[in-house]
DNA sequence: TTCGATGATTAAAG
DNA sequence: CTTTAATCATCGAA
């Protein structure tokens, strides 16, 4: 714009130049000029200002004529000099040391983070950070990525547009410099015009198209903080699983009690069958284990009821177990110490027959439980015996049912050791430490001695 | 609004 | 990598 009104005032020049000095071209002479050095002030300034304002409807090719006439003009050399001489007594001509170039720090950190943010960085193809992030967070499988994938998207699309644009700047930036350069050069001839200020035109002109090249950083960076903070605030909310999943986990917790660590297939097929992803079942037996460790009391009814409720499907086996259990005494379980490998794999069913027909074992003992912050319960359990049954495949499961029932036999006896949430479902398989021993060390632990609660004994107090 | 339950995230440890 | 333990943030009931 300013450069356009500068152009028209160049050529304003040519024209009125040009009508002046050798009118005979395009214009009728309007005679007597040349000659006397004061009649040119006759000319009617309306005249000029016409010209001037008509100059735009001349045709191009009427304006080269003009400007060809005008360089070809005997007085252009020094009408040449004397500018030059002007130019360099005004001093214009100095200027172009300030070279400076000091890279914006603001500029700096919008590209750091276009580039942290995926925006700016390599091609396409998942390279970008937040998109690699997102796959890392989702195991790189389609696990959240269903979740990021509206995130991802609109990433892409913010990259897109970005890309765009700074593509068309960066063309009419070059575009329009080659044009003032050429500009430039063209009047070069008419008026003294060093390469060093052409370079600092070309700089001035950098700079503006940057400055706007940093507005649509500024942008894209800020398009880019909203979605992300969008991102977050929903990755955030939290929506519980549906009953129904809670139940297929809580049933799988209970009946793996002793070593609630499901695979990786275990736990795949949980997920399948509560319709969350497979860390969502992670998730949730990472904070179920750890909830039910810091306060099993708490957790008492609901393994009961779990616990039960697996069991009533095993009913005949386990409850001959039972009977057995409790007629004969605890004293002699034992007889799946074999094994060594956990019961992971296994799934309720099958343990469930498992524990019915081969673990029958062990009445009183529930093998491995013992509350975490009871010592004195644990060396005495300890110290009872070590053999014991449990450590087979199946052993978690069918302890925990057998156990189940086994408890509420004894409530139903009208046994009870007073302990309340002890009473019942005991947390066995938790060592000392507060972790969960090994399924397959066999850790035993009957509880022999004791009267009539002697079944749940282990676990009271 | 409060408060316990709960899913998700994080650092640290193995 | 998985797991623990702590913590965050939201949900949902009282």
């Amino acid at each position: 714009m300013d450069e356009q009104a500068r152009i028209m005032q160049t050529l304003a020049g040519v024209s009125l130049a040009c009508h002046s000095v050798q009118g005979g071209m395009a214009l009728p002479p309007p005679h007597g000029h040349e000659g006397a050095d004061g009649d040119g002030r006759k000319q009617d300034i309306g005249d000029i200002l016409h010209q001037i304002m008509t100059i735009t409807d001349q045709s191009l090719d009427e304006a080269q004529a003009k400007k060809h006439g005008l360089n070809c003009h005997r007085m252009k050399p020094a009408l040449f000099s004397v500018l030059c001489e002007i130019k360099e007594k005004t001093g214009l001509s100095i200027r172009g040391a300030q070279e400076e170039d000091p890279p914006d720090p603001q500029l700096m950190r919008l590209d750091n983070m276009l580039l942290a943010e995926g925006v700016s960085g390599p091609e396409k193809g998942g390279g970008s950070a937040a998109a690699a992030a997102a796959a890392a967070a989702s195991g790189g499988a389609s696990d959240n990525s269903i979740e990021h994938s509206d995130y991802r998207a609109k990433l892409t699309q913010i990259r897109q547009i970005y890309h765009t644009e700074l593509e068309k700047y960066e063309q009419a930036c070059n575009e329009f410099t080659t044009h003032v350069m050429n500009l430039l050069r063209e009047q070069s001839r008419t008026r003294p015009i060093s390469p060093k200020e052409i370079e600092r035109m070309v700089g001035i002109i950098h700079r503006k198209f940057s400055s706007i090249q940093m507005q649509l950083k500024q942008s894209t960076c800020e398009a880019v903080m909203i979605l992300r903070s969008r991102f977050l605030d929903a990755r955030r909310k939290r929506r519980n699983f549906s009953k129904q999943a809670t139940e297929v986990l809580n049933e799988y917790f209970y009946s793996h009690l002793s070593n609630p660590y499901p695979s990786e297939e275990a736990k795949e097929e949980l997920a399948k069958k509560c319709s969350i992803t497979v860390s969502q079942v992670s998730n949730w037996f990472g904070n179920k284990r750890i909830r039910y460790k810091k306060n099993i009391g708490k957790f008492q009814e609901e393994a009961n009821l779990y616990a039960a409720k697996t069991a009533v499907t095993a009913t005949h086996a386990v409850a001959a177990a039972i009977q057995n259990s409790q007629t004969n005494s605890p004293t002699t379980p034992n007889s799946g110490t074999h094994s060594s490998h956990r019961d992971r794999i296994s799934t309720n069913s099958l343990s469930l027959c498992d524990s019915a027909t081969s673990n029958l074992s062990f009445p009183g003992s529930t093998g491995s439980f013992n509350l975490p912050n009871s010592g004195d319960m644990f060396m005495s359990m300890q110290s009872l015996n070590g053999d014991s049954y449990q450590g087979s495949q199946v052993g978690a499961n069918v302890q925990s049912q057998v156990d189940t029932l086994r408890h509420v036999i004894n409530q139903t006896a009208g046994y009870s050791d007073g302990l309340g949430a002890n009473s019942l479902y005991s947390p066995h398989s938790l060592n000392t430490n507060g972790g969960w021993q090994d399924a397959t060390t066999p850790s035993s632990v009957t509880s022999p001695t004791e009267g009539p609660g002697s079944v749940h004994s282990d676990t009271s107090n």
